[in-house]
DNA sequence: CAACATATGGGGGAAGTGCCACATCATTGA
DNA sequence: TCAATGATGTGGCACTTCCCCCATATGTTG
């Protein structure tokens, strides 16, 4: 089968999906069927692999070669593992803007002092952020509704871990819920951190109404607010807006904004720094 | 190699840790090791353990069969990669009695009926029978302080998973503390599942303090009481009682008490059930 | 249209792995 | 003490995987 240049992961799957005719599996849906096997399987033959999806050993290979750089597998030798816990509806959002949010998070890290109080939100990007944070931080406390990031978190002992209470969401892996934002309300803390579904110039917007409800608990709580989030998410709209800019502090993204989102930020006085990769 | 009867897991760690002169690294080392080094890595080479532990790969091979067999690792061709979520400290635990655990898990999953409310305390025991309940359990409510319990019963849709707040215990991966046990005290429960570190005479005991408390609240919460326990517990004494046979309504365990254990649970009125594995 | 980049397949040798039979050594138990 | 048992190592052999180079097909670009 034959591929183009491939400018960018998404042109190249629109393109891809465009085209199914008979024949085999595009890259990127090769690339998808490994992801989703993994996330069944916690490890894989490369051998099966090509055999399943109808390609030569060699392509399988390189394939798995991309997804390690991407850090979205684990290479074994003949196949491959999952590389940390890969809850199933994260994968998706995990997948794109890998090196943008490792970017986001080493900035964040840094700005984040030994002693302090944080509130860490539910998300990809902030999860991220949080595996930073547990290499580098010192003496912190973290008060986070999410489990992989307070897992994240453990591995450094000498931060302090405060989960917050709720229903756990089985898909995306948090609590959510009345408890949990009365639980929130109950703590004072140095800074917030949290991501989005999208940021525009009338706020910041999650898809998920409950994680949207959280966030903006914890902006509201903490002396600090700062958002994190990648360019793909700059104008992006969703469901509940649940912060705007003035109640914004920082906002940490990996691309200079424009427009009106740059017009929203400069008036509410929210400081934008841009992190390089 | 060569197996013969291979009476008990217990026994032949013990003549193992007996013999450990000079020479290099035990069978039960070497497969310590092996976990130990799966809790930092999500794989492993065959190849490479062989090298650092100074034993020839066919060794490790076999190590690695054995393993596999506990289900306390995941075969890949050339190496190892982990089950599920490892948890350091549990992993020892864990490795031991998994089939007493496992029947005495399915005991307890039929006792559990539909559109109840339970609260699981942390554990290894505990955590077998979340598994169990996510596999038969339809429509229930758990109540829990234990990130791989909740986890564990995501993957079944029906059943809503409530966390307790608290402190995150980064060895053990639940959370505890005050909190823990005021959130537990907001809540009616059917029934309350509970491990221990030993059960004897005088009563339900654990070796962690935090964790014993939030037993003991769990069990006072809940109309019915559940204690799961192996027959390895059995008289083991530990830092802290945490509950008197009274309060307990039902034993579940693999063999039948004696002594001690036995008078004090007739005299309680303890129902005992002994799981047939 | 030519030059080029990308994606894939194929070949072949080198290295790694799995499996098996057999040998060696220490421990156990009668 | 001697035989049985279990743990480990060794060597051989088949199979798998890796890796490098090159050929081919198909878009893209100049």
């Amino acid at each position: 089968m034959v591929n183009g240049p491939a400018p960018d992961t998404d042109a190249v799957a629109m393109r891809k999906s465009r085209r199914q005719d008979g024949d085999r599996f595009s890259k990127t849906a090769r690339h998808k069927h490994i992801i989703s096997q993994l996330t069944a399987a916690p490890t894989l033959r490369a051998s099966e692999l090509a055999t399943a999806l109808g390609v030569s050993g060699e392509t399988i290979r390189r394939d798995l070669m991309e997804l390690q750089h991407q850090k979205l597998i684990n290479r074994t030798y003949g196949g491959a593992s999952r590389p940390f816990a890969l809850e199933p509806s994260l994968v998706d959002r995990k997948r794109l803007m890998i090196a943008e949010r490792e970017a986001i998070s080493a900035v964040v890290a840094d700005i984040v002092l030994p002693n302090e109080v944080l509130m860490l939100g539910a998300g990809a990007t902030t999860f991220h952020v949080a595996r930073r944070l547990a290499a580098k931080a010192r003496d912190i406390t973290v008060i986070t509704n999410d489990f992989a990031i307070a897992t994240a978190l453990a591995a450094n002992s000498s931060i302090r871990i405060l989960c917050c209470p709720g229903r756990y969401h089985s898909t995306e892996g948090y609590v959510f819920g009345t408890q949990t934002i009365a639980s929130i309300n109950s703590y004072e803390a140095n800074r917030a951190i949290v991501g989005a579904t999208g940021i525009g110039g009338r706020g910041i917007n999650d898809a998920d109404e409950e994680a949207g409800a959280i966030y903006g608990a914890m902006v509201k709580r903490a002396a600090e607010a700062i958002v994190v989030a990648d360019h793909g998410k700059f104008e992006q709209r969703a469901l509940t807006v649940f912060a705007q800019w003035t109640e914004i502090d920082r906002l940490v993204t990996d691309r200079q904004p424009e427009g009106a989102l740059a017009k929203a930020l400069r008036e509410a006085g929210t400081e934008v720094i841009v992190a390089q990769h």
